[in-house]
DNA sequence: CGTTTAGTTGACGTTTACGTAAAGTACGCT
DNA sequence: AGCGTACTTTACGTAAACGTCAACTAAACG
């Protein structure tokens, strides 16, 4: 694991996340605004930890699933386990989440399979 | 399959189509006006066919896995393989968006998996 | 000590994907 | 003929997710 790594720093600088991840800083101040994440401060800047490298981590790939950072702030309430005293409504809710993803798996094996046909078509067509 | 269902009718209405998705009569007039369905017109009123009908069932599939009209837009050429000329070329979309896709449900599968983790998580502190 | 360099907070601009009237046309009924 | 219902286009409004200045501060460097 990455938090394990004795090599991997504890401190970031908003650019340092910002180059790792291929995003602008302007984004994150806006995940930041929105809730997602909660640097601590150093006067006015922002100083992030491994913990907020992480959930941006999340943050991206809940991006790449399409979701909203709406959704993605909801999920992220997810897994933080401690601050959250209703467990049963964790689960429920967790599952919910669970449902939509597993509807979207199957929408996107639909896709692949889809394509691979089409794929298989076209290069028949090429042999031929 | 459902084309060849004989009791599916072959002509609908904006509006049978917004019931039947459950979207709005705009949102179909709006990916008409964005080139991704091309109903015929009796006078003014647009008639919708089985491909149309077709079509927009992979826009929304499309959209539920996060991509932009534009994108879904791109996606639907390659089921136009008629009017693919370059087979070759179709081919090579046709992997670039598998390679996508396939980012993405590696995604799915890691989100998944953690989700789970979660609420075993979570269940077990219930049974304790 | 003056000036890059990295950071900050506004504030306005932009694109996407529609929602929401407004105003008009066309058909089917009574 | 009048009415409701379904359809049309045009056009302005809106929420999300930033991009893009502008104006300012603070640390670092020769």
């Amino acid at each position: 694991m990455n938090a394990n790594d004795p090599d991997s720093p504890d401190l970031y600088s908003i650019a340092d996340l910002a180059r790792e991840f291929g995003i602008s800083t302007r984004a994150i101040r806006f995940y930041e605004s929105k809730g997602l994440i909660a640097p601590e401060r150093l006067g006015a800047t922002r100083v992030f930890r491994r913990r907020d490298r992480a959930r941006l981590i999340l943050i991206l790939r809940g991006k790449r699933l399409g979701f909203s950072l709406r959704e993605i702030s909801d999920y992220l309430g997810l897994y933080d386990a401690d601050r959250n005293q209703q467990v049963t409504m964790l689960a429920e809710k967790v599952d919910e989440r669970l449902n939509l993803l597993e509807q979207q798996l199957a929408d996107l094996q639909t896709t692949i399979a889809e394509l691979k046909e089409i794929r298989k078509l076209a290069t028949q067509r090429v042999a031929s």
